[in-house]
DNA sequence: GTGCATGCAAAAACTTTGCAGATAT
DNA sequence: ATATCTGCAAAGTTTTTGCATGCAC
């Protein structure tokens, strides 16, 4: 199977605010950058620095560590990136496009990650943060739980296992 | 201002359900780890590795850092405790009595974090992961948004600010 | 007694930072 | 030109591990 991507143009127009947010802040574009930025843009899911940095090194094999992690700190602050700390391990990160409405649900047997979205709990939660006052800029819903295969039931399968070992990408 | 306490028979009871799980595992009942899972569950709120090794302490003087770290992730792993990732730093514990039925609403000004708790949203949850063929073990939701005051509101203030530094509770 | 637990210190894992040379504007 | 970037390596953080001794059962 083909590794998860994300349209050509979802991409480009991703591409296109990353390089808005640098001019605006008076920073440059680069190769580096945009290798980095194309590469998590173009896959959908969760990736590690490390992983990304794998993925970018196939366009740019100089490329080093501490680009990655700056990089995407500049993703993060621009808001076409966010930080996933599931369970252990390492940081995950996850693009905008990915964010706009995936949940998550995440099986702890195998460790698979599904994604969701619910619009009633959407309004529910909005209606929460309004009886605090808040205004919901983003939110993080995850809910841990077993598979059915985990839960023991033949047949049953932890969904997303099958396809990929450990991430819904190359 | 008083710490924030648990009534004792919460914590006898977390207690209880601790000792048992490390008899049915056939392992041992220390003074350290009496005295860092008592620390831990007399508080409500959220608690990083330091601050309950700062807390056993004043109990168990020459704790060591090890100890904390085992301990908590034995109380993960029987569900006595659940990480809470937020934002940057360290990771944070919080009690299974805690855990039950609190959501998380972070004002990202001002840090502070609410608490809440919707049935709908429960409700709805669960209703999601049934059609994927999931049993949620157990979930987290937080919203990160702005209190009344960050937003500018004159009088409105971020909930939980005034009275405690960084929790809503007792 | 036996085997698990502890404390310490060393090691590992993950991120951040400093700097000299390279590069975008 | 000039200020920002990059890669590397060093320094920081946070968490895990190894081991000899200590303690619960």
């Amino acid at each position: 199977m083909a590794p998860a991507e994300r349209e050509e143009n979802d991409v480009d127009g991703l591409m296109g605010q990353f390089r808005a947010y640098l001019t605006k802040k008076g920073l440059k574009s680069t190769r580096q950058r945009d290798v980095i930025a194309e590469s998590f843009f173009s896959h959908t899911g969760h990736l590690s620095i490390e992983e990304l940095l794998a993925l970018a090194r196939k366009d740019y094999p100089r490329l080093g560590y501490a680009t990655v992690y700056r990089t995407l700190k500049l993703l993060t602050e621009c808001g076409l990136a966010a930080e996933r700390r599931f369970g252990e391990g390492q940081t995950m990160y996850e693009a905008a496009g990915d964010l706009e409405h995936h949940d998550h649900l995440i099986c702890l047997e195998c460790g698979h990650v599904l994604e969701f979205h619910n619009e009633e709990i959407e309004r529910e939660q909005e209606r929460v943060a309004r009886s605090f006052g808040f205004t919901v800029i983003r939110h993080r819903h995850e809910l841990y739980g077993l598979c059915p295969r985990a839960r023991g039931i033949k047949g049953g399968s932890c969904p997303g296992e099958d396809a990929r070992p450990h991430r819904p990408l190359a």
